[in-house]
DNA sequence: ATTCTTGCAAATCATTTGCACTTTA
DNA sequence: TAAAGTGCAAATGATTTGCAAGAAT
């Protein structure tokens, strides 16, 4: 049932839904953390052995074109992964764990928060960083 | 007059100021134009035959550390440096040109844009992407 | 003389590219 | 069997690391 939904939304895409293609989109259906291209790697390749980095490099990259994947670039050295989602949320990013989180934002206050006059914007990023909840009770249990 | 201010700053900062932490750092002063390693390196290289990108690496991150500078990192591939600037503020990329722009934030907007119960929020990044002014009406042109 | 700074060369890590093999319609 | 998809191996590009030579106190 659930493989048949995700070849059709694949097709709707125009995108053929190859197995790759199936699991790396199931992958990140079924798993909401923001992966990156070795995350996906690793879950992916005890059941696909013959899998390669380079067909989830492009898988990605068609997914992105296509709209259906968006790219999170939250640290500087790699760029994690997220289902494409209309509604508009920020990203919270954990230094301990290194964890990224969704955010919930105020729709109107994120329209009206910077003045950018004369500039045409496609899109609008919310990052922030610092500690979660779970390592913050972590760091006072060691206390 | 300016080198001896920068030179100052530096050591108010702990930071022993050497020829090229001194060049560097009045680089980004006089430059605010959030330059890359490889676009300072270029600017200086000609000044300072013998300057490594290994050297702006190690200046850049020891600037980031005594948060006298701050890393961008509004694209996958690279990082950005900028001073510190402790008001809030933004940052537009243009898909067109890559310049990188500043944007002016509305203080309280900012602050209220996203419910983040229970994390503690260090830094709050604010990304915007399109096209600027400029690249709009050299658009305009060619039609 | 000891410590700090610089910078070369090599290593690393994420990502891309060229190309040949395989699969599929 | 032509077109599309996959994946190996090499290339690229940003950044880091190990280390030796040079500069500063």
């Amino acid at each position: 049932m659930k493989k048949l939904n995700v070849a059709n939304y694949l097709l709707e895409n125009k995108i053929k839904p190859s197995y790759q293609r199936k699991r790396i989109y199931e992958y990140l259906l079924e798993h909401r953390n923001h992966p990156n291209v070795n995350v996906i790697y690793d879950a992916l390749i005890d059941e696909i052995p013959s899998l390669s980095k380079t067909t989830i490099y492009n898988t990605l990259k068609l997914f992105v074109q296509k709209n259906i994947v968006e790219e999170i670039t939250i640290e500087g050295n790699e760029i994690r992964y997220d289902l494409y989602n209309p509604n508009s949320h920020g990203h919270f990013r954990c230094d301990i764990c290194k964890n990224i989180y969704d955010i919930d934002l105020d729709e109107e206050k994120k329209d009206e928060i910077a003045d950018l006059k004369g500039f045409k914007v496609q899109k609008a990023y919310y990052h922030f960083k610092g500690v979660c909840k779970e390592c913050l009770e972590k760091q006072k249990k060691k206390t």
